[in-house]
DNA sequence: ACAACATGTAGCC
DNA sequence: TGGCTACCCTGTTG
């Protein structure tokens, strides 16, 4: 590693201020000396104990030391200005965490960032050096019988035994840059018309996009007035769909007016202080029954009936009283069957038609906040979690013993308030019911690129099967979503929206249609064309992306020469 | 290049 | 239980 020395210390301060080197640096955290070898430190050698500075500590960056005046002759006070390397995240000296270029050193006096174990950082954790070791053995592991393995050929003869390739869209081919206002929190496709997304943001607008045809897009703001949670679609009527929000509602809209129809309204008396203010965060349509279901962040469940627009059901407390509900899932193959997950660090299932409190049929336990829960695709016979302990979980059967994971995945999805929670999404497409996609939240160096890559998971093994980069999105894309029948990849990632596809689909789309199915980017209300998490392209434009930066030239050679090379790690 | 800031909530006491 | 408050890889603007 080639080290990087820090910004320069201010030299044009004036006497009386003693510029020293300090010696303090040899401490134990020396761990790549050379990095501050050359560093000048600032202060009157104050002797106060670095070692003793914990978490508590109150340094900054600049000490400023008052002196006792000097008794024995008649030099002003001396103030001494303490320039030492305190580190942003345990305030100790002697270390500092943070961006070196393009990569992240951790404080080496926390717990890994990444498995959240101690004695390691990210760097060296066994988990990132190669992702096939990021599956933690679950005490039941690879202890299927005969008959379960019997079992589960009849219950799910859907399930080829042999896995068929995984397709990866792994190539930007549009997006709009600043869609939205305020972050995407969540993204649908329209459940017939193949190329519509469908997207909600912090602010409550939703979007609505037809990709195929770049510049058809339409923003409805007056549907929810903050985070939109979730978008549904009821089967039945596809020009209809449904959405739960912190403000407290879920709606139902029509697409083509864009005028919602207030299905449930927690808070009909207004704000009334923020502790009595309810949300609606889970949201899932069972099409069979013809209701809604939603829950709010008071642990409690509500049924909504979809033809009369009326409340059918509830509040059933699901999840620990006064907790959050984050997400909801209806069983696809046994509809009565709902999974639900919360900030109770519990997901759990229930039997809809025997509904009450303490009535779960299994709680699976997480270490923390669980964001989301899923049941498999297909047969609807696994289970897909994401904790903000940095674990994916994944159950093989909901048949057998559920009492711990069949595996858990360590990955980095930290809460983080700026960001929409993450959440792993199996690909619907996928017959094996094994594939999932997640965003990562802590980057890589990318040739000299902090990027953020979108993880494919295969969740049988554990194993990373794609890291999908762009070198011109540099944001974090915690939202993500794989369409239900084409190859195709939505993300969201702050303000934007991007849409991929496998490489194979856009070498054959060229062949076909030549200039026009060249990429091609939109850009909503920028000035600027550059900076973070811009794209640098006109809008529209044939030429699709161009006047890169220097770094971003340096990145796409490499790129384009063949797989995705790191500077650093192995993945 | 850098600083300021907006800002929600998880987990603690 | 309620009330605080820390908050480590943010993203945007100036």
């Amino acid at each position: 590693m080639a080290p990087l020395t820090r910004a320069k210390a201010s030299s044009s301060r004036v006497a009386p201020i003693l510029i020293q080197r300090d010696s303090d640096d040899s401490d134990h955290y020396h761990s790549s000396s050379s990095d501050y070898d050359d560093e000048e430190q600032v202060g009157a050698g104050d002797s106060s104990d670095d070692e003793d500075m914990g978490t508590n500590g109150l340094p900054t960056s600049e000490e400023l030391h008052h002196e006792p005046p000097n008794t024995t002759s008649n030099a002003p006070p001396r103030i001494t200005i303490s320039l030492k390397k305190v580190c942003k995240v345990c305030k100790g000296t002697g270390h500092e965490a943070g961006f070196r270029g393009a990569t992240y050193i951790d404080c080496p006096r926390k717990p890994c960032y990444l498995c959240k174990m101690p004695g390691h950082t990210t760097m060296s954790c066994p988990h990132r050096v190669a992702m096939e070791h990021g599956v933690v053995p679950a005490p039941r592991r690879n202890t299927s019988t005969t008959l379960d393995y019997i079992f589960q050929r009849q219950l799910n003869p859907n399930i080829p035994m042999i896995k068929p390739t995984f397709v990866i869209p792994d190539q930007l081919t549009c997006g709009i840059i600043r869609f939205h206002s305020r972050r995407v929190t969540c993204l649908e496709f329209h459940p017939t018309k193949n190329s519509v997304l469908l997207s909600g943001d912090k602010k409550g607008q939703v979007g609505i996009w037809d990709y195929s045809k770049l510049h058809e897009k339409t923003v409805y703001n007056s549907i929810h007035t903050c985070i939109v949670n979730n978008i549904k679609f009821n089967t039945d009527n596809d020009g209809t769909m449904y959405a739960s929000s912190s403000d407290g509602t879920v709606s139902c809209t029509d697409l083509e007016t864009g005028v919602p129809f207030v299905l449930l309204d927690l808070n009909p008396n207004g704000w009334i202080g923020p502790a009595a203010w309810r949300m609606v965060y889970g949201m899932d349509i069972n099409t069979e029954k013809g209701l809604v279901l939603v829950a709010d962040n008071f642990g409690r469940l509500y049924f909504l009936d979809t033809r009369s627009r009326t409340r059918a059901g509830g509040p059933f407390l699901i999840h620990k009283k006064g907790t959050k509900v984050v997400g909801l899932h209806c069983n696809p193959v046994e509809p009565g069957l709902l999974l639900s997950c919360g900030n109770d660090h519990f997901a759990r299932i229930w039997d809809i038609r025997r509904l009450e409190a303490g009535s779960s049929l299994d709680n699976l336990r997480h270490g923390r906040v669980v964001n989301s829960a899923y049941f498999s695709p297909r047969t609807g016979s696994k289970i897909l979690t994401t904790s903000i302990d940095n674990r994916i979980r994944v159950w093989d059967s909901i048949f057998t013993n559920m009492e711990s994971p069949s595996r858990e995945i360590v990955h980095s999805q930290d809460f983080n308030r700026h960001l929409t929670p993450f959440r792993a999404e199996w690909d619907p497409k996928d017959p094996s019911e094994s594939l999932a996609v997640v965003g990562r939240y802590i980057s890589e160096n990318y040739d000299g690129v902090a990027l953020h890559p979108i993880d494919f998971i295969d969740t049988t093994s554990g194993k990373l099967v794609a890291e999908v980069i762009e070198p011109d999105i540099t944001t974090i894309s915690p939202v993500n979503k794989l369409h239900p029948r084409d190859d195709v990849l939505a993300t969201g990632s702050s303000r934007s929206l991007f849409i991929w596809r496998p490489k194979e689909d856009i070498e054959r789309m060229q062949e076909q249609l030549g200039k026009k199915a060249k990429e091609f980017i939109i850009r909503m209300g920028d000035k600027k064309s550059k900076g973070k998490g811009s794209i640098d392209s006109d809008d529209d434009s044939d030429l699709g992306f161009k006047g890169k930066t220097s770094k971003t030239k340096k990145y796409e050679k490499s790129y384009t020469s063949g797989k995705s090379k790191k500077s650093k790690g192995v993945c």
